[in-house]
DNA sequence: CGGCCCTTTGACGGACGTCAAATAGCGTGG
DNA sequence: CCACGCTATTTGACGTCCGTCAAAGGGCCG
């Protein structure tokens, strides 16, 4: 899937803005670059609820491969750099690696799936842990954090939404995560200290 | 992606039987004919999520399309017939059919998003009218209901499975609707008598 | 310095879970 | 056809996890 010779171009978006609304037409395939954003669904009631985090080197709504419409709204985190390339230009490519799609597609469904799983069978204490290993260990497979230490630009927000649970009930879990000596924040940075507890908690053997 | 020239055979699967694990190797692709299934995951400490209902003309684990290991557990429900297709050869023909691959592929995803929506953000009652509601309309959809009444094969706990509650509360909550009169349940059939109460309920205007 | 957003903390409430016991169905075998 | 045993369902009392509400600090930027 290598796709140099079709990039349409090389975009930069501030933090805190929307890349894409579901109801938008998008003729173009986006890849993050740098920085952090996250595809989520808003309710009616005002409520959210983040389905992915996407960190550099991740596809922005692989659903875009297929058809313009995206399932739902991204929104950038920090400020993000990604790159863009013509949709149509960038399947006639891939057809011929059906495979290297495939592990896009079982990829993103066992990540659906975990959330599911989390949301539906785990206690708040336990979302928090497996998220902050997730992130840890998607960030250390790219080259982006050293296993203990990562960049950490999410606010309590953005774990509420990501975890189903309230900023006030994510503060309360995080203050005692850092009482118990498990994890470090400071200046949008997180420490792993006791990563044995941390993935006890998070049911992880 | 019309197969019958490779169907491989036709086998039937007794109420309450493991078609796959998640450590077994399956080179076959499979579709429900008859029946009713679901694909889902056990936890350590016994908890199952149920992560969709598979009815007739669904596909068992549309990752089989792409490699031989189940990403979960498929458990039937009724008593199932299916037909079981060669992988290779099933993909053979459908390669050249991407278009009816991706409808697959964003379904899938699309299902798995609303149950993570469900479970992280709303409330019992919701999830369970939901549940409801979207079996009917699949059901509808294929042909096999009349829009009021449905075969409901589910058993109680697999109402729990599926909406991260527990058998107890789902009892409540169903002789709750009961009582005010929004479904009826007997002889394994269920009958929606208020559908706008219940989409109410749903959070669909 | 002032305003805004984020985080923290505490008191309180509610939705859902747990436990336990009673009842109802349902299939099996006598 | 009845007896039995198993599995589902129902119901109530009670507990707990997490949400809501409110107020009080931080931190950052103009």
């Amino acid at each position: 899937m290598r796709g140099d010779a079709i990039v349409q171009n090389e975009l930069t978006i501030p933090r805190r803005r929307i890349i894409c609304r579901a109801q938008d037409l998008i003729d173009s395939v986006l890849f993050v670059c740098e920085g952090w954003a996250a595809s989520l669904v808003t309710l009616p009631n005002g409520d959210r609820q983040i389905l992915s985090f996407l960190l550099p080197g991740d596809i922005v709504s692989s659903a875009l491969l297929f058809r313009p419409n995206p399932s739902c709204l991204v929104e950038t985190i920090t400020e993000v750099t990604c790159r863009s390339f013509d949709r149509t230009e960038f399947m006639r490519k891939a057809t011929a690696e059906l495979g290297a799609l495939s592990v896009l597609w079982i990829g993103e469904k066992e990540g659906a799936d975990r959330l599911a799983i989390d949301l539906g069978r785990r206690t708040a204490e336990e979302r928090i842990a497996r998220l902050i290993l997730s992130l840890m260990e998607r960030l250390v497979m790219r080259g982006l954090a050293q296993g203990t230490t990562m960049d950490f630009p999410l606010r309590q927000h953005h774990v509420a939404d990501a975890t189903g649970l309230t900023p006030v009930h994510v503060s309360k879990l995080l203050t005692d995560f850092r009482r118990r000596g498990l994890i470090r924040i400071s200046d949008r940075s997180l420490e792993i200290v006791d990563d044995a507890a941390l993935r006890r908690i998070a049911g992880l053997r």
